[in-house]
DNA sequence: GTCTATATTCGGATAGAC
DNA sequence: GTCTATCCGAATATAGAC
């Protein structure tokens, strides 16, 4: 009988690394090379779990957007109230701010590169992976999004660490009328 | 008798070049050669007029910057009231969009590769000087230059094009009690 | 043209479950 | 010992720099 393991969870750990390197590295300036070498494997087995270096990337984008999106609702009791869970997204938020953000950046920079249909897609789709995320758990009141990426750009921009990002995302839920009023 | 050229315009249309070449490619893609050659001089006109290939993208990056910010100020009546200033900001966010997106994404990208102090001091100031200019005109309210931003980058996730920015601008404004109510 | 570097392939080596 | 998923890395083909 052959070598067993779990095909899945390597799968999954491979991915984990891939992110990281692309994160750093940006996605046109590493090599399949530079990846597997990385990664600590072969090029060989690189192949042998994804198809092409382009799967590769697009299968990483989405495992840490699962993650992210899997963990934000993890910690969010959907029965608790919106002053609440506003408090346990501001403070998830603050705790993954630098991958939040490193995954915004490489998305971006991904979608700058490559500008084909394929690649809008995989920026669309993940994004709204997000966007739905954060609105199913607020509500949808009007510029909770776009706040929220502002939020962690405007943190990369100005090279300080967000602090309390219910200052800002609590007056677009209160001028809806849920909260306070 | 030496050839004339008004140095400092021909400097002006060189940075204006530069900047486009810049935002098409990345910093790391170009070469000096390749950027000298997009902009149709020669690499030594190049360090003519400019010490490093840092120098071009950092003076390209301001000299943009600059741009934008006298653009807005010269669209702004200071004396007009809030809501007037809000509709001119907006419309002018409609008209440069992806301008702003391409100044935007051209910073990212240089602070992602780039991160030593000078890099980050660049990214700073020049975001700085955009960030002041619009609490200069419309006022400090809190969150409106993380919204901003947001309405930016969150417009180039969704590939969509940014319909009318003082939707999520207004309710910022009118929150801090200047506007409405 | 040469040279370098890239993504991808392939034949074989290895580990470990049975 | 047998079998095969797993893994390797040299080889291939192709593209681009110079």
């Amino acid at each position: 009988m052959p070598k067993i393991v779990d095909h899945n969870a390597q799968r999954s750990r491979l991915l984990d690394q891939a992110f990281e390197i692309f994160a750093d590295q940006g996605y046109a300036a590493i090599s399949m090379r530079g990846l597997a070498k990385g990664m600590g494997v072969s090029t060989g087995t690189l192949y042998h779990y994804f198809e092409t270096k382009d799967a590769i990337f697009e299968q990483a984008v989405y495992h840490l957007a699962n993650r992210h999106v899997q963990a934000v609702l993890g910690i969010i009791p959907p029965e608790a109230d919106l002053n609440t869970k506003l408090t346990l997204i501001s403070d998830w938020i603050n705790n993954e701010q630098r991958n939040l953000q490193r995954s915004l950046l490489l998305i971006l920079d991904f979608a700058r590169h490559k500008s084909d249909d394929k690649a809008l897609e995989l920026v669309r789709s993940s994004s709204n992976h997000y966007r739905d995320t954060l609105i199913g758990a607020l509500g949808n009141h009007p510029g909770i999004w776009p706040m929220m990426v502002g939020i962690l750009v405007a943190a990369l921009l100005e090279g300080e660490e967000i602090r309390n990002p219910s200052i800002f995302l609590a007056p677009l839920i209160a001028s809806s009328g849920h909260i306070g009023v």
